[in-house]
RNA sequence: GCUCGAGUGGUGGAAUUGGUAGACACGUUGGACUUAAAAUCCAAUGAGCAGUAAUGUUCGUGCGGGUUCAAGUCCCGCCUCGAGUACCA
């Protein structure tokens, strides 16, 4: 009988679905949780790219289960967001439709390649029995403040409580910084209005109204990290600054918990790299500096206080808060500079990185060491966001502060000893000692550093200071496709939707395209206003009702659903926890979590302060949620482009463009020869795409130019895997993916190599027949064959463990080419192979299992133990070298001691004749690995 | 600019962590089977030199040094490519 997949993969797909082998349950068994980052079900559906990471992680939970654990491998969509929106503008139908259509879509192709996933966990974003608890989850924050004092989140009552006894007296720092100073009895005294203002500043999900990052194209406010090179991710758009009133979550109050915690989990190095360089964390100091004929200070942070000596101006942001006190001198320049650039796009500022601009403010700041007059410069080359808006110009010691100086012709005081200073600034920390510098003359950098931070301390101006770059997560999306945020406005009030009201459905709109001017398109919805009385979504004609009050008209962004799913897919369905305490005793936390390495700033920054959250608020027991986290590399497509001449419909092959200016044209690589893949296809030319065209040849043939880019529809380089199914088998497609390399490397996608994994599995297959019968042994296995078989049990499950799985299918082909060889079809030795196979080509395990008699499934079966006594050798055959170059090898007993070693290697022939009686100066054997002779 | 990561045959990639570089595949070439093709099987395949040949020999893991009996692997200095980030004081 022949391999016949396409057979035996639908049987197998179909018994799994029926017997539902994939489900799991509670069980005394050890758990394991392995999880795949949910995909976006776009319109484009999936390429071959996509299931890399889902064949790694099905391999690992099938193998695990083999070794006794029960494994939980859900899988589910991550339905809501701006990418099912956008695929639903661009066919205009309603997102609902379009992202139930896409995931049908998925669901198809996914099943196909034979998942052990356990659908009947499967969650969605968009579902409001899910969106209850991303809903449940944002009125928590809303109810929730960071306690500096116990480190962690608590109960925003706990707050309101100490107002009530005692007045701003044990948060006073925070407070007064913010302008409130209050006792208890003034607490009460505070109209509603005035406490929510005052609490919105400790909430950890707020309101607020500050610049954002706003993209008119897509209509919406977007985060910092949802913004590449100064342009939206999604599309590339033009992104500006903009004010806003939006929502925002506290992050930044996790930072050093965030990266802290970096230590003790098992995640990619440069994924954590990634997130500390996101983080941001840097040490220095606070300092003020008073401000001439003024009762004002400018606080600066620096941190190289060390070269206070060194400044010579200060500068602050344009949007610095207290400019108008300064400014009265200049009052018009600086609001003309102003005004500039705030016209200047993220882009344009970022690309301008060079040039350097700013306007003086008239006043002069008083250095407190020297007493000397400093000017106060205004340039937006100082972040206001960013530490406390304003910095010291040190232009000796700092590059921009040396070109902001150049400039503006600011004087320039060296305070290195003999380092020259006219070209460029000295940024090191190393390699110096100070000049010009009063106390820490001939200081280096640690040495002055503890001075002038200790002196700082004494004169009481100014303090030690750790800042960090993380920025507070915009959370208002201006978007119909998410999670209605669950808050209404009660006299201009926000408050939270009743918990027990929850889910606060989205509701069907007209319209829900994005408008220019930045209004949701929620605003749309006749009925969208609340109703306390009745606890209900009720029309917004009824907004003058007495007990009526409008709802919040901005949606949740893409990450909200995703930054706690994880804990659903362990209680898919409970109605009053978003997730049981049993559950989470039971499976506790991810222990493999397969995805891409793009969330690292994202979603897996966000899920990380989401599970800190709720560990601080005793809602989870784990304050990390992912053990270990494994990243995919992407596959990338062969792209392929042809040469026309420019403002032609004249089409040049690849070889003949030196003569002409030309455009480098995309084209689909269903235009080019499967074969040889570089001849354009002559015969498909007449394509709409070409009509009118000409083609120029060189020698009969038009070729294409091939580059390796991300596979993806809009580079029109993807490969389908429902054709690799329906001409090889979804096993051959798993089993290839693996081959391809290592799993976290980028590797290019060739069809043509898959013809070796296929055959690999036919030969499989065929040692099992002879004559279309299954015909096996049922004698003793040879020698021979065990240690085959041992071998590969140890290498393949050694590799599967350090999650190598290409070696692994590496070391299948060795092993088959063995067996083959020795014409084995022994029924031990066979059996045990297809356990060991199951986990990476599960139909063909199943078929020929079923075929050798058994009535149950595979994938329960116990995992083949490794014997070391069926490869123990008595001989090895030794490199023999000289000077450490192998001239020859020999075949000697592991029996053997050192000086039996050297006497025969010294009487070998060839050795003799290598040293041609020259006497070797050092002899170097290691029992059982090399010889080695000096001469 | 800064921070990571990576450079091995024509291609994808192996190499027990310092011990026979190029496993396993793809591709290519030659052969067998066939009227033919597909499929399958067998053989060769890092580059050069010598030899009819078995074989011998030199070079060879981005480049230049170093440590070592021994370096793809460790150290120092460069180059190239990829990713992230970007006026973060």
């Amino acid at each position: 009988m022949n391999y016949n997949f396409l057979e035996i993969e639908k049987k197998w797909q179909e018994f799994w679905k029926t017997n539902r082998t994939y489900q799991v349950g509670f069980s005394s068994k050890p758990k394991l949780y392995v999880l795949d980052m949910f995909p976006y079900p776009s319109g484009a559906g999936l390429h071959v790219g996509h299931p890399l990471g889902y064949i790694a992680s099905d391999i690992y939970s099938r193998y695990k289960r083999h070794n006794g654990f029960n494994v939980l491998h859900p899988q589910g969509y991550d339905s809501f967001g701006l990418p099912a929106e956008q695929y639903a503008i661009k066919t205009g139908q309603h997102p609902k439709k379009t992202t139930a259509d896409n995931i049908n879509m998925y669901r198809n192709q996914l099943d196909r390649i034979g998942f052990s996933f356990d659908w009947s966990r499967e969650i969605r974003t968009s579902d409001p029995n899910y969106y209850k608890w991303t809903q449940w989850i944002f009125i928590l924050m809303f109810n929730s403040f960071y306690c500096p004092f116990d480190n962690k989140a608590k109960s925003i009552k706990s707050l309101i409580n100490s107002f009530e006894k005692e007045g701003d007296k044990k948060f006073k720092s925070q407070l007064s910084d913010l302008g409130y100073s209050f006792n208890h009895s003034e607490w009460d005294g505070f109209n509603p209005k005035k406490k929510s203002e005052i609490l919105m500043n400790f909430r950890l999900a707020y309101l607020t109204d500050g610049e954002v990052n706003w993209c008119e194209e897509l209509g919406t406010v977007l985060a910092n990290d949802e913004i590449i090179n100064g342009v939206s991710e999604r599309g590339g758009y033009h992104v500006s600054k903009r004010k806003v009133k939006h929502w925002c979550l506290r992050i930044s109050e996790y930072s050093e918990r965030l990266l802290s915690g970096l230590e003790k989990i098992d995640w990619p190095d440069p994924l954590k790299e990634m997130q500390r360089n996101w983080i941001g964390k840097s040490k220095g100091v606070s300092l003020n500096f008073k401000v001439e004929n003024s009762k004002n200070s400018i606080e600066v942070f620096t941190t190289r206080p060390d070269t206070i000596f060194g400044v010579s101006f200060l500068t602050i942001a344009p949007e610095y808060k207290d400019i108008s006190d300064l400014s009265s001198q200049n009052k018009l320049a600086i609001t003309e500079y102003i005004s500039e650039v705030s016209k200047k796009s993220e882009r344009d500022r970022l690309s301008d990185v060079k040039s350097v601009s700013g306007v003086f403010s008239g006043s002069y700041a008083i250095h407190p060491f020297n007493g000397k007059k400093v000017p106060i410069w205004v340039s937006d080359y100082v972040i206001a966001s960013y530490g406390t808006g304003a910095v010291m110009g040190v232009p000796a010691g700092d590059q921009r502060d040396f070109d902001f100086a150049k400039k503006f012709q600011i004087d320039i005081p060296n305070i290195f000893k003999d380092i020259d200073i006219s070209n460029a600034a000295f940024s090191e920390k190393t390699g110096f000692k100070l000049n010009n510098s009063e106390f820490l003359d001939g200081k280096d950098y640690d040495e002055s550093l503890e001075i002038i931070i200790n002196e700082i301390e004494k004169k009481n101006i100014g303090k030690s200071k750790v800042q960090y770059k993380l920025r507070d997560a915009t959370f208002s999306r201006q978007r119909y496709w998410g999670e209605p945020i669950p808050i209404y406005y009660k006299d201009g009030i926000p408050q939270n939707i009743d918990p027990i009201d929850l889910p606060l459905k989205l509701p069907e709109v007209d319209n829900f395209l994005p408008t220019k001017n930045g209004d949701s398109p929620l605003g749309n919805s006749k009925s969208w206003a609340w109703s306390e009385k009745d606890k209900k979504v009720t029309s917004n004609d009824n907004i003058n009702n007495v007990d009526t009050f409008p709802i919040e008209l901005n949606t949740m962004p893409g990450w909200a659903g995703s930054s706690w799913y994880f804990y659903r897919y362990m209680d898919p369905s409970n109605n009053e926890n978003f997730v049981s305490n049993d559950s989470q005793n039971y499976w506790s936390d991810i222990d493999v979590y397969f995805g891409g390495s793009e969330h690292a700033t994202g979603h897996l920054l966000y899920s990380r302060f989401y599970q800190k959250f709720l560990y601080d608020l005793k809602f989870l027991n784990k304050d990390e949620y992912a053990k270990k986290l494994v990243n995919q590399g992407m596959i990338l497509g062969n792209s392929a482009f042809v040469y026309r001449k420019s403002g032609t419909s004249e089409y040049l092959s690849k070889n003949l463009i030196s003569d002409y200016k030309v455009d480098k044209i995309r084209i689909d690589i269903k235009y080019v020869n499967a074969e040889d893949q570089v001849n354009f296809d002559l015969l498909k030319k007449e394509d709409r795409d070409f009509k009118n065209s000409k083609f120029i040849l060189e020698n009969d043939k038009f070729l294409c130019v091939r580059e390796q880019e991300k596979m993806s529809k809009s580079k029109f380089n993807v490969v389908n895997p429902d054709e690799i199914c329906d001409q090889y088998g979804a096993d051959t497609l798993r089993m290839y993916e693996m081959f391809l390399g290592p799993i976290e490397q980028s590797k290019p996608w060739d069809t043509r190599g898959i013809s070796g994994v296929h055959s690999f599995l036919k030969k499989f297959w065929n040692l099992f027949y002879n004559d279309s019968k299954i015909n096996l042994s049922d004698e003793q296995p040879s020698k021979e064959a065990l240690k085959t078989l041992h071998k590969t049990i140890k290498k393949v499950s050694e590799d599967i463990e350090k999650l190598s799985l290409n070696t692994c299918i590496s070391s299948f082909m060795i092993c088959i080419n063995e067996l083959s060889s020795m014409k084995c079809n022994n029924r031990f030795v066979l059996e045990n192979l297809l356990i060991l196979i199951s986990p990476f080509a599960p139909h063909f395990a199943e078929e020929l299992w079923s075929q050798l008699g058994n009535t149950k499934s595979i994938v329960d079966e116990k995992y083949p133990e490794f014997e070391e006594e069926y490869l123990v050798e008595s001989e090895k055959v030794y490199p023999v070298s000289f000077n450490g170059k192998t001239r020859f090898t020999l075949n000697l007993s592991l029996d053997l001691n050192h000086q039996e070693i050297e006497k025969e290697v010294l009487s070998h022939e060839k050795t003799k004749s290598i040293l041609d009686n020259t006497i070797p100066k050092k002899i170097i054997i290691v029992p059982g690995k090399i010889i080695n002779i000096v001469i």
